[in-house]
DNA sequence: GACTGATGTAGAACGTGTTACAAGTCTAGA
DNA sequence: TCTAGACTTGTAACACGTTCTACATCAGTC
């Protein structure tokens, strides 16, 4: 973590597969493998654990190759936290929320996917603090984790798949209940909060802002 | 950043002056200085220029005394965030919060302090991203952070120095304000939103809480 | 097939947080 | 005053994120 630089990071042209799509096969493939080489550590260690030297090596890449693909430590971690996020998308696109009111499916939604992270808390302590560390070069990646979570909510709140217009307050307030849960996730992850107190606060946060 | 360690430190024995109080008028002093020389440096050049050699030599003291007061560039920063919070505690008990309604009161504090923050963006930076990147060794001092932030709101909110009893309810409210605060200055910080924004989405937050 | 530029590899090197250690200094109590 | 122990200093060493360099490989073009 000795330079996560605050300054935008230049791009030496167009970077091989920081996009999750485009490149080759193989490129893809790379990706692919580094990303899973991630989770593994970070589930096994924790934030530590996922040295660069380590995941090139888990991934069979060379550490100058992990870097053309992700410039830093937090990048890597938050463009892995954005790949997990995905597939709760992904999901909330298939079928309806179970739930009668919107407290109910908002409810169901993020304390699955609360209850899904804190079964890995070394992963979870990894993705969260890299994901409040990241400072403005990592912009793009964060934001694509800010929209699959306020699409999530927004489909919960919903109850349907299709978006729907969401007004302006209901965009307020899905950012409100972002910010809780993850303010929450955090203070779990670091042992402030435990795994009950996490669902409390998102419950009454919910409740004060749907009444 | 190397090793910040997900598990508790040992303490060895009585630490000389981690504590604000106690230890000698010399270990008082030097701990001002340490301080002292982080927010200068953070001031100066953001998180990445509170080096901790750069700290020891502007404090005058040696790199291992620095790390008997504070046993990581987090401790460290974290404890110079609650002096910085404990100003607003300790004035915010002198007066009663000007402002007609709760809402008022509480953006009136908030607003004040954000708008203190936003004046320094590079000491902002430094002390919110060690903040948010804490574990849970820096328990305490994270801690010591909330109270203050928590005793503010309360106090802005009931509009009286005197902290009178705080429902159940009212302290979800003000946790909430405080993760909508925090989570809105990470976003200014790494430049995810401009200074109207965080005071417009603390001003939602705080409507939508209060109604 | 040979050339060329982008991509990948292996490994050294650098910077900064952190730890370790030997020696000096200060303080409380005999 | 003297001594034991805690505290401080100065400095070296270590770990890991990051950068750099020299070389290999591969894809597309002639």
């Amino acid at each position: 973590m000795t330079s996560v630089s605050t300054e935008p990071r230049e791009t030496d042209g167009p970077t091989p597969a920081t996009a999750p799509t485009g490149g080759s096969a193989a490129q893809r493939e790379r990706r692919r493998r580094i990303l899973d080489a991630t989770i593994t550590l970070a589930a096994e260690g924790g934030f530590d654990a996922v040295q660069m030297r380590a995941v090139a090596e888990q991934a069979e890449v060379a550490l100058g190759t992990l870097y053309r693909y992700f410039p830093s430590k937090i990048h890597l971690l938050v463009s892995a936290l954005a790949r997990e996020f995905t597939k709760d998308v992904d999901r909330s696109a298939i079928r309806a929320t179970p739930g009668d009111t919107a407290h109910e499916r908002i409810m169901y939604v993020l304390n699955r996917r609360t209850r899904a992270l804190q079964k890995q808390p070394k992963l979870t302590e990894a993705l969260v603090r890299a994901f409040m560390f990241a400072d403005q070069s990592v912009t793009g990646e964060i934001h694509e984790v800010g929209t699959s979570l306020t699409t999530v909510i927004s489909r919960a709140m919903h109850g349907t798949p299709d978006h729907g217009e969401v007004t302006e307050e209901e965009a307020a307030i899905i950012r409100i209940i972002s910010d809780v849960w993850l303010s929450a996730l955090i203070s779990w992850v670091t042992g402030r909060m435990d795994a009950e107190d996490v669902e409390k606060s998102i419950d009454v946060a919910v409740r004060l802002l749907l009444r």
